[in-house]
DNA sequence: CCTCAATAAGTAAATTAGATTTATTTAATA
DNA sequence: TATTAAATAAATCTAATTTACTTATTGAGG
């Protein structure tokens, strides 16, 4: 319905299918879909995008290649995607034999993403581009998160975030991701609010209401698996296929990507990890969040008489006493070895990935001890996987929360192929 | 190549990219491969095999109701189906406005399947139809596996199922799947083998050298995997689209179903949950493998001087002391708890199905009791899934092998609809 | 240095496959 | 007899493949 087209070419940009809510876009428990023509060739631009993204540009031959499809159909689909604006060509390649090859790549301005982080400290959103480089940023920062007010921020922030933009450009926004905690009311007692005060979450759906403000499609996902699509769409290049994700916040969660696809699950919230079960040195069954979280090292900041304030304003500027980041690190670490060795059973891994709210030095240092804990505690049968620090950082949830539109309307996906 | 067409039609059964050794199949580590009109074709029939073997006989408009594809598409496809001896008409059910609709349901003799399960103290053939029914069963016992032995076996046992067959039905073998331990040869010590003796298991594969003695394909794949294959394939119906499984033989391992098919990952061996950590209560930490397997069970029996011959040879007449199988029962339902805790947070499950070669009786105190203990050691923001008993049992395994060549050729699977 | 064979990229036109649309037939109920 | 639903034939449409060609380059031979 009120979907911007780009243009009015038959291409990966009417696939109008994908503006349902998220929610029922999540759960696809539907009938299974038959496939017709028009969704194999969505499909087949999808894949081109997708390859240009993760490689770099790629001549046509090189695409036909890789993909199996005949050189005539890249060709016909490249052309097409020139002309919608979303790949261009770069300069020709010579020095091999042959006629010279030119490698086409994405074009920055293709498409426009706006990506909403609901945070229990702060609101943020971001514009990027297609390439993922973030063009604008608006932030406000609150006590902890209100529906109303989120809405409010959110007009606000599209206001001027589109506002800057050149006009031309405008209309290439594609959509809005929001990455946001899963059942956000039930964290009351953890951010020291009246559950009264939260309630009201249970009853709003802010995705539908900022849709109602915008015309174009809105996504909403948990803020770690939203995380994950960031370092999937924006990481560094050679992701692997299959990976697991962590992004150490206030809390702490997980993501899941197989066969290079955000894996959300039957109600999206697939890789749920904090609440996952990790033994403690007692005997005492406890669970991730309470060992790998920033809530955990707050507590202990406090417990001290020390002031949290520094860690939620700044990510890299952290001055915690030693001894409680030693501490908290050991506990973090144990936790993630032990839930990433049971992970590791389930899902064989190519790596795993730990990102989070933290210095650099700090994420480096508990990927380290992460990897230290799983040899120590190596158990027969179970191979360690590569363990590695995110590529994004701080920013990987407004960033991961901007992915969804990209990942749902221009990139492969499992359902993508399907009749609508 | 050598593959047995059952009729020259453009169809299904012509989709002969599905011939590579199962290791390949399995590894699709290639370049993401483009869609094209033969795709989509092969595509469709599976998807209408697949719901005709899930939902029963059904008719062409209540399929295209379903699939969301026209009515003339499916009813295209339909009658090519009937004409390959997959599907055929059911009588017409009357009682409803308009022209009575005819269901059309799987042809039991529509395509057989071999499966041969390699296991610690036994080898096993079936021969089952279209519908996963046993046609035919071919057994010998061993002290412990030998490929040498394997191929003769497979051999033998494969003339004599195919010579009870008619010999039109003969030709409508449509492949032979194997259910083995993974990495045999690691097993030495626990089948009190000398090492030497099973080593040749790491430069041998049985599947090639079967598949050579074959005209039709063969897969292969870990045991635990196979049985849930069986499980999703010919299990009661109404089977969720994900679910976990556990299969506890002489070791436990697990299998997954993403999306209605089976995930087997990178290298196959998805699920290898007998590896999966499990705190014990000495704050040690242990594998579920021994907790849970039947090794354990037996090891117990040893040291008491009994005799455990009765184990492996008939599945339902135990006489185990009780004090030993409640001992067992408490160990494996508690780790198998933990394992499903932490498995559900990573992929939410709809069901968690277990299963096993033991008396009924057993399976059913073994899951009563993993629900009890589940209940018990509840932490928050974990959902206990459904867990139900497997409604296949002690042939799982070999069932679960024939499985592999039905769901290759006749199944949706992720992979069908690529390009070769 | 020039020429030309070899090679590879790229594309237009014709062909093919398979899904959809439209129109029609059939067979039941109300 | 009107209405409804299943089923399908014929025509149409879409998108991929095949075939045949052009273009632009390198490298070998003169």
């Amino acid at each position: 319905m009120g979907r911007i087209r780009f243009r009015s070419v038959k291409s990966v940009m009417d696939n109008a299918k994908n503006q349902d809510p998220p929610r029922e876009a999540a759960a696809h428990g539907d009938a299974v879909r038959g496939s017709n023509q028009s969704g194999m060739r969505a499909h087949n631009e999808r894949l081109v995008l997708t390859l240009v993204r993760q490689m770099g540009p790629l001549p046509k031959a090189e695409i036909a290649r890789m993909t199996g499809l005949s050189a005539q159909t890249v060709s016909v689909i490249m052309r097409a995607l020139e002309a919608d604006g979303l790949l261009e060509k770069g300069a020709p390649i010579r020095g091999k034999v042959g006629q010279p090859s030119v490698p086409m790549g994405l074009v920055a301005q293709g498409a426009y993403f706006l990506g909403l982080k609901i945070g229990r400290r702060s609101l943020e959103m971001i514009l990027v581009d297609f390439l993922g480089r973030v063009q604008g940023r608006a932030q406000t920062s609150h006590r902890f998160p209100e529906p109303d007010a989120v809405v409010r921020f959110a007009e606000k922030a599209m206001t001027q975030l589109l506002g800057k933009l050149p006009v031309q450009h405008r209309k290439r926004l594609a959509g809005l991701g929001i990455a946001m905690p899963y059942r956000l009311w039930e964290w009351a007692d953890a951010l020291k609010v009246d559950p009264a005060q939260m309630a009201a979450w249970q009853d709003r759906d802010v995705a539908v209401e900022i849709a109602q403000r915008l015309e174009v499609p809105v996504y909403l996902q948990n803020d770690a698996s939203a995380a994950c699509g960031a370092e999937l769409v924006f990481g560094d290049q050679d992701k692997p296929r299959n990976f697991l994700y962590f992004f150490v916040g206030f809390f702490v969660g997980g993501g899941l990507v197989l066969d290079n696809a955000l894996y959300t699950g039957r109600t999206g919230n697939a890789a749920a990890l904090g609440s996952a079960p990790v033994p403690s040195g007692d005997g005492q069954m406890r669970q991730l969040v309470d060992l790998a979280s920033l809530a955990t090292l707050e507590k202990a900041l406090l417990n001290e008489g020390g002031n949290s304030d520094q860690i939620w304003g700044d990510s890299q500027e952290w001055t915690v006493p030693a001894h409680l980041l030693e501490h908290w690190l050991d506990g973090a670490a144990q936790g993630l070895a032990h839930v990433i060795a049971g992970s590791v059973c389930l899902i064989e891994f190519d790596c795993v990935v730990i990102d989070g709210w933290m210095p650099d030095h700090l994420r480096e240092a508990l990927v380290a001890r992460t990897v230290a804990q799983l040899k120590r505690s190596a158990l027969p049968g179970i191979d360690v996987p590569d363990i590695r620090v995110g590529t994004i950082g701080s920013d990987a949830r407004a960033l991961g929360a901007a992915s969804l539109p990209l990942s749902n309307r221009f990139l492969v996906d499992r359902n993508a192929l399907w009749k609508g």
